[in-house]
RNA sequence: GGGCCUGUAGCUCAGCUGGUUAGAGCGCCACGCUUACACCGUGGAUGUCGGGGGUUCGAGUCCCUCCGGGCCCACCA
């Protein structure tokens, strides 16, 4: 061998001679380890625990926040929620985030990655309620020491009529029971599946931290005047009997009728007069509550129309036609009647044209039980008292068989097929409902402030989303989309009693009536604060709901109100300044695409208004998992694969690869194949790692020492396979800074199988050696086992972030006193290019060709790979002859070639270049298989 | 109706700014217990790159158009 390296790298001499006595590092760079436990037989199996419990007690995740802003890398974790169980979407997306954690962690970064759990809202109310038959009724005092009366599974609920009353504080007491047991599965599964997350840094939504962020940012909001309190019609949920924003709608097919309908023209002492005008509806059980009708301005047909009046038949109400360009001709009749509140299309016509309003739906959907004032005739009085108390369902029936007895109806309804406005967690369209509500101003309406300045705030919010960093780069549309789009300010009151009280009381004059316009407000310091139960100051206990006392605001707010502010509630905003200013704004929010128009934009509201900034530099969007079918994986698919379950049966590295194998953004395949090759990987990881290391053990000497210094590197083929490494880890750390993880993964993966394949194949005769001892070994050997090893350490580095268990695992065998895998540093590509020196990666690929060509005739000779061959003549096209001739020992050895191996140059097309690069055994002499070794 | 993503081997996916003969893994076929690994290894077969136009010396990649999937927004007369 005289291939030695030309440009030996600087340095190397000294760290050779630098003391051996100790493992870890020593000057020069230069990484001495001592091999010390590699197992006989690997395996995967339990690693989950022994390193869970080990990173717990080292606290290897633990945040060190004696760090600066500038050395955190912060992530604002999503708080799943806890009102049922985790599902193989969340496992997917979570691996994600860890992945991205743990490269920062080992670029150098602290990372500050907590985790939350979202138990404020609906879900859960829903689910206490059930559970322990109580209800929330925030008009009740606390009881100290209160049971529940029922305790019960999931399965059996208790209806509503049994359940027990409650204070909210005791309601909210029941939650936190409730929750507690979930949160700890919850803690379980992700410890399981290897996230990094510091368990420290652990808040809940309902907890007292995240009531008092919620409310103390909800009063700062009011103060600057960008909380308000409206009273307006909204969308309403007859079930949950709340208001519901813009942001929880979801549009729905809903099966309905067109029914034509016959108004009566008022023009006493024409002919016109008592003539039919048709308009068509799917509501005809808002006839009772029509203000007008409309046509569009233009619309040639009812001209003559507008200005005059006509009778609503059944209720005999006098309404005028009006002209509104927001009609649309095409639509049913062309002329529509305005009711309030039948859509939002109403609620505009009802505020453009100065309507009067003319209610009769009430808050759990029924029709009103009085009868309205407008109704003065006998007969429609009549009809009305048929409808009252009734559900609209219901009250349509009356209706149209009345206006079919009328002769009001022209022909019979025509089904249809329409699309109405749900809250996402209801089953009944909404209504539209004039309340009282609470508003945070979010760009969707226009704001001039107290000062009179107009702020464009859709445009600042805009801004924002340009500002943001979004991985994959096209959701920022989503977000556009959406701040583009609102048409109404964040409604965050809703009429509900689980959740972050909104913090305010309002004074009962001496009248008796409530006065809305001036709330009390309380100090910062005493948040949180429960309204129905906690008293304003200055006042007492017993002035409540009395004249010249005080009443508490009895509604909550929406979970987003709340959620809005994770990054605030994580990073102890106001409540650990010192913490606060070390992790925000944050780096990374990772999420759904699903709540890019509620979490993500909530969040960067409430930050712009509070802290004139974004939450955080980047929004990682991870996609959805399809089930088999291609479709979004439903929850109760979802739940026949438990999540712990995949991980007990798969191994979490596994699972976490194919979680890993999905780029951002992209929807990704439930597919338990991958897994498995997820767990190759991993065994293959402990395998080829327990060839690498086996060298290091010194039985002679019994040091058991392991130098990676590059100048021990001189062969041509090793040298190589470290140039190819190096680019490797460029590659994987450029793709990791885009937040391509995918890239990094498949990378670091292609180069590791042809380093088993071929590398391992190639020189582990030459790494055998002679002797055991790394000292005292030919340079040959030396160089073999040596690049092994710097490899080995650069590989695992790589993969770690992956498969944290099986590379923790490989690491404690030999470089257990430099501590966990995780928090070392991640690879650079210094130490393999120190090595590679000037050699071409292209040696290894044409090593590894020309061992193919050879075993490919082993195989077409069915015979086994350890077959000698007795001489050969292989073509190898020119571009790789070179390659092919620098290190033809180590193809001799690895396919076992004991006589001539005659290299000639291939002729033109000689060989197909897709197969084994296109190096052809032209001829070949296969010997006698050796004798089988004996046991 | 407006918008975003997507369509490459039987399956799951790579293919970056257009450049040799389109790749990987799984599955499939054949062989092999070779001292890292049988939870394995070796070799092999497999494609009108959704269809049709265009730009170009050259298109899986760019443009137009159509078709198929997924999603978001608007649509309650």
């Amino acid at each position: 061998m005289s291939d030695f390296p030309t440009n030996a790298p600087t340095g190397a001499a000294d760290a050779t001679a630098a003391t051996t006595s100790s493992a870890g590092r020593v000057a020069g760079d230069v990484v001495r380890a001592v091999v010390a436990g590699v197992p006989d037989r690997v395996s995967l199996d339990g690693l989950e625990e022994t390193y869970d419990a080990r990173w717990a007690e080292q606290g290897t995740y633990a945040f060190d926040r004696s760090k600066t802003r500038e050395q955190v890398f912060s992530i604002d974790t999503p708080p799943p929620t806890v009102s049922g169980s985790l599902h193989v979407g969340h496992v997917f997306s979570y691996t994600h985030t860890d992945v991205v954690a743990r490269f920062q962690r080992m670029r150098g970064l602290e990372v500050f990655y907590p985790m939350g759990w979202d138990d404020n809202g609906l879900p859960t109310e829903r689910r206490v309620q059930n559970y322990y038959g109580v209800r929330c009724d925030p008009t009740l005092p606390y009881l100290e020491g209160f049971e529940p009366p029922h305790e019960g599974g999931e399965g059996k609920s208790v209806k509503a009529a049994d359940q027990v009353p409650v204070s909210r504080r005791n309601f909210i007491e029941l939650c936190e029971r409730l929750t507690a047991e979930d949160e700890k599965q919850f803690e379980a599964l992700w410890r399981r599946l290897g996230l990094s997350v510091d368990w420290a840094q652990h808040y809940q939504t309902i907890d007292a931290r995240s009531r008092t962020a919620a409310q103390r940012a909800f009063l700062r909001n009011l103060g600057r005047g960008e909380a308000y309190q409206a009273e307006a019609p909204g969308l309403w949920d007859v079930t949950f009997q709340t208001a519901v924003a813009q942001a929880e709608l979801e549009a729905r097919d809903y099966p309905g009728h067109f029914h034509k309908v016959a108004f009566h023209r008022v023009a006493p002492g024409t002919p016109d007069d008592g003539a039919p005008v048709y308009i068509e509806t799917t509501r005809p059980e808002l006839l009772a509550a029509c203000v007008a009708l409309v046509a569009h301005p233009d619309d040639e047909r009812y001209q003559h129309l507008f200005g005059t009046t006509v009778r609503s038949p059944l209720f005999d109400v006098e309404l005028p036609v009006l002209a509104h360009p927001a009609a649309e001709r095409d639509k049913g009749a062309g002329i529509a009647m305005c009711c309030t509140f039948g859509d939002l299309t109403d609620v505009q016509w009802w505020r453009e044209l100065q309507l009067p309003t003319r209610s009769i739906i009430t808050r759990d959907g029924r029709i009103t039980r009085e009868t309205p004032d407008w109704i003065t005739s006998h007969s429609g009085q009549g009809v009305f008292a048929e409808i009252e108390g009734k559900t609209t369902f219901s009250a349509r029936q009356v209706v149209v068989d009345a206006l079919r007895d009328s002769g009001d109806l022209d022909g019979e309804p025509v089904p249809t097929q329409r699309k109405a406005n749900f809250f996402e967690k209801g089953d009944k369209p909404l209504e539209i409902v004039t309340s009282r509500q609470w508003y945070i101003r979010n760009g969707g309406r226009d704001w001039t402030t107290a000062d009179g300045t107009v702020r464009d705030l859709r445009g600042e919010l805009l801004g924002r989303g340009k500002e943001l960093a979004f991985h994959p780069d096209f959701m920022r549309v989503r977000y556009e989309n959406w701040v583009g789009g609102l048409n109404g300010d964040w409604l965050i009151s809703r009429q509900r009693f689980f959740g972050v009280a909104i913090p305010l009381w309002y004074p009962v004059l001496e009248s008796g009536e409530v006065d809305h316009d001036h709330p009390i407000v309380p100090s910062e310091d005493v948040l949180p604060v429960d309204p129905s139960s906690d008293v304003p100051a200055g006042y007492t206990e017993d002035q409540r709901g009395v004249p010249g006392g005080f009443v508490g605001e009895n509604d909550i707010m929406d979970t987003w109100a709340t959620s809005s502010l994770t990054p605030q509630i994580a990073g102890g905003w106001e409540v650990d300044p010192d913490l606060f200013e070390r992790v925000f704004p944050m780096d990374l929010r990772p999420q759904g695409q699903d709540i890019i128009r509620t979490w993500l934009f909530s969040t960067v509201v409430r930050s712009h208004l509070e802290f004139d900034s974004l939450p955080w530099k980047n929004a990682a969007i991870s996609g959805w998992i399809l089930d088999p079918d291609r479709k979004k994986m439903s929850k109760s698919k979802g739940n026949v694969v438990t999540p712990m379950g995949l991980l007990e049966e798969h191994g979490s590295d596994a699972v976490r690869y194919w979680a890993a194998s999905a780029r951002l953004g992209t929807d990704a395949a439930f597919e338990v194949g991958q897994m498995k090759i997820g767990r190759r990987l991993a065994i293959k990881i402990l395998n080829a790692s327990k060839f690498a290391l086996s060298f290091g053990v010194d039985t002679e000497s019994g040091t058991g020492e392991i130098v990676l210094d590059p100048a021990l590197v001189t062969e041509t083929l090793d040298r190589a396979m470290l140039a190819g490494l190096a680019s490797v880890v460029e590659k994987a750390t450029e793709a990791f800074e885009a937040y391509d993880h995918t890239r990094a993964l498949e990378t670091t993966e292609t180069f590791f199988w042809t380093f088993c394949d071929d590398y391992l194949e190639l020189v582990k005769d030459r790494a055998y050696g002679a002797g055991a001892a790394t000292s005292d070994v030919s340079p040959e050997t030396r160089s073999a086992r040596v690049a092994l090893a710097i490899a080995l350490d650069t590989l695992l580095r790589l993969f770690a972030p992956f498969v944290p268990f099986a590379t923790e695992e490989v690491w404690s065998w030999w470089r257990a006193s430099e501590g966990s895998i995780h928090r070392a540093p991640w690879p650079t590509s210094d130490v393999a290019r120190a090595a590679a020196g000037d050699a071409d990666p292209a040696v290894l690929t044409a090593a590894g060709h020309a061992l193919a060509a050879l075993r490919k005739v082993k195989s077409e000779a069915k015979v086994s790979m350890r077959t000698p061959i007795l001489a050969a003549q292989v073509a190898v096209p020119a571009a790789s002859l070179a390659g092919v001739e620098a290190s033809v020992v180590d193809v001799r050895n690895g396919g076992r070639v004991t006589g001539t191996l005659d290299l000639v140059a291939a002729a033109e097309g000689q060989g197909d270049a897709a197969v084994q690069g296109g190096i052809v055994v032209v001829s070949s002499e296969l010997g006698e298989p050796e004798a089988r070794k004996k046991a």
